[in-house]
DNA sequence: CTCTTTTATTGACAGCGTAAATTAATGGCC
DNA sequence: GGCCATTAATTTACGCTGTCAATAAAAGAG
């Protein structure tokens, strides 16, 4: 294990507490009882694990004005006291450094951007470490301290040991990032794939919340998945898992960067967007903007390249449902932008793609800022600061 | 909880009990802690776990001959005594019943197949009735009991109700299977989908021991494929999961009777290349045989359309390994006797469609006949026999 | 004021892990 | 051969954590 400096821990490390801690958090505020059974514990254990934490400030207990029950002794209602602590969350691009100041709750309290200039690990090291100063600063107003660090960046990273295996945005091959930062920052800090960041955040506050197996799909430049199965984020035997983005849709399709063709990411990708639009209505698109502007013109050949998209996208979907059976497909994505342009085309082509019951699979969108996906890294690093051991069962 | 008929019981129902059990039994004899250290326990566990396990003489205590350590007290092996209990499996197809008489250990005892000459779920459950009276009295040769039946049957197959949701081949809806049966041969009754049941025989006795993410594809009639993930058998949330059969390969390539075009199964189930190997030679072949002999006889069209079929299999194990990065993919089905026609295609289809370090996955045959199916069955009888609750959490 | 209903708490007990003690086998040395 | 040090497997003793069942608490209904 990497070294984590010293800093304020959680009360109870037990198996019990961390459960019904992430409970409380992700499904608001529960009674002790309703808390228990959606941990799948006993309501004594719950007793027992809530009175540290309350002790400690991190839980706090709400009298229930509403929503009390006609009969029998009213229910005290618990829940997280966000105000009790912070943390850090950044999302790294090959472009951009977006960080995000959260409460314990996990409310993104302030969100801040800054350009990178250079990809070089020590550069980018030092451009992390003021965005955290000055996003701790701002924490001091608040009165609390930050207590963990999350960094989410894509590519091939490795997140108990907390080294970056490969980011090809960044060019970094090897980078042991969180002990890195962890010496610069002096806080504990967690590493994770971009994708899997975000759909932990889904899992605890969005879309997921709740339930055992679902997958998040991103949509931009390129095109990601996150999985969880099991109540748990999959992260594949090789550290590699939810490669949408690489799954073959049409074998006569465009070349892919990966040495295939008709990869999803070869036709619903922002760059393959861009291409296709150029091929078909010669117009010179520049950017992403331009072809989303041009297709609500009405262009044909515009319109035509987000059709195509979103069958892919469609198509993946309906691959990843087929071998799954998750309860829900989560789509999003800065490529939501121009969702009206193909969000008929995804329905379709996955109703149409999806096998028996695997169609009864609840697709719903999205639209998250980049920002969200600095939450996300936020949400690991709360994550680790609840249960120090990775991986929690919730369900 | 549907009833099951009183019966012999396991001696202790505790989580470490079960996982010792469990993990004796299919990673051989060992050491008290050696299994301790692969199930995840400690020694002290393990020790108090054995006791009345070997009391109750489900284990035994080996001498350990050889392997003994240089210096030091020679370890004493744990084993499962297979010959304490008996098992039952059946494997159910559209015209066949495969039933197989296991021990304790799941080793075969007796395998014996019975013609279907109805699908109404009562003649089935008669024929299933007396093949299990059979299979009983040869247990009673051995002069030990049989104390559980596995069934297994393709289609949507609800595993803890024991319900048959929907089974094409003998076109069944909402049978409660488990309950009918358990009245009739007086013994508890599980029931699962045939493709979950080897893919459970695989992880506990097959290339899948000791794996936590694998799958299992099996290539026939139909293409099935059965997933573990996080050591946990991938059940889908609406039932329905590994449909590797219908992911879309080709979206111009044949139709399928799913209603889509070019998936896996339309472009390499046994129907789909008899009737591709007509088209192209225009030679009547009636069934897999003459079509394996046409090839083996360098018929153009015929190795063509194998050569196709390793192409779209090759095509969906890269889709399942970019999308969930198992260790280890396990080929398997009666499909497998024409192996050699289409070997190279697969291997080859999937190292080039495979994405980044997912190409490191292990992709192996077992060409294994029915009776694995069914002795898969057995598997599932087994495994609630040790765990009432269903999912056994090993690694 | 008592009964009913629902939630929260408590205390006895069981499962499992840790750590120290015990047992078993072996080689070296006299 | 007898004795002792060495090594490793196993067991015993004890503590922590969670469950179960009984009990307290807080209302509203009669």
């Amino acid at each position: 294990m990497r070294p984590t400096p010293p800093a304020e821990t959680f009360p109870a490390h037990t198996p019990a507490a961390s459960q019904i801690f992430s409970t409380v958090l992700s499904q608001g505020p529960l009674t002790r009882l309703e808390a228990a059974r959606r941990a799948g514990l006993s309501a004594a254990a719950v007793t027992k694990a809530v009175r540290p934490l309350l002790a400690a400030g991190y839980l706090v207990e709400t009298a229930d004005d509403e929503a009390r029950p006609a009969l029998g002794r009213p229910a005290s209602l618990v829940r997280v006291d966000g105000g009790r602590a912070h943390f850090i969350g950044l999302k790294a691009t090959g472009s951009e450094l977006i960080g995000v100041l959260t409460d314990l709750c996990c409310r993104i309290r302030v969100a801040r951007r800054v350009a990178l200039t250079d990809r070089q690990d020590t550069t980018v090291l030092a451009a992390m470490g003021e965005l955290v100063r000055q996003l701790r600063a701002e924490a001091a107003d608040f009165g609390t301290p930050v207590l963990g660090l999350g960094v989410a960046l894509s590519g091939d990273v490795d997140r108990t040991e907390g080294v970056v295996r490969y980011s090809p945005f960044l060019d970094w091959r090897d980078v042991p990032l969180a002990e890195l930062a962890a010496k610069v920052m002096e806080l504990p800090v967690t590493v994770d794939n971009d994708v899997r960041a975000l759909t932990v955040a889904e899992q605890w506050f969005g879309a997921g919340a709740g339930l055992s197996d679902f997958a998040v799909v991103t949509v931009g430049a390129g095109i990601g998945c996150g999985l969880v199965v099991h109540g748990r984020v999959v992260a594949g035997a090789h550290g590699v898992a939810g490669e949408i983005g690489h799954v073959t849709v049409d074998p006569t399709g465009p070349p892919c960067h990966c040495g295939n063709r008709g990869c999803v990411e070869a036709i619903a990708g922002d760059a393959a967007i861009l291409r296709r639009i150029r091929e078909t209505t010669g117009v010179e698109v520049a950017d992403t903007a331009e072809a989303l502007a041009l297709a609500h013109r009405g262009v044909a050949g515009a319109r035509e390249a987000y059709a195509r998209a979103g069958e892919a996208i469609g198509r993946g979907i309906a691959t990843v449902a087929n071998l799954f059976g998750p309860q829900r497909v989560i789509i999003s994505g800065e490529g939501l932008a121009g969702y009206d342009l193909f969000a008929e085309q995804i329905r379709d082509t996955f109703t149409r793609a999806a096998f028996g019951s695997a169609a009864h699979c609840d697709v719903r969108t999205r639209p998250l800022p980049f920002e969200e996906w600095a939450r996300g890294a936020a949400a690991t690093a709360i994550q680790s600061f609840i249960t120090p051991d990775d991986p929690p069962p919730s369900r």
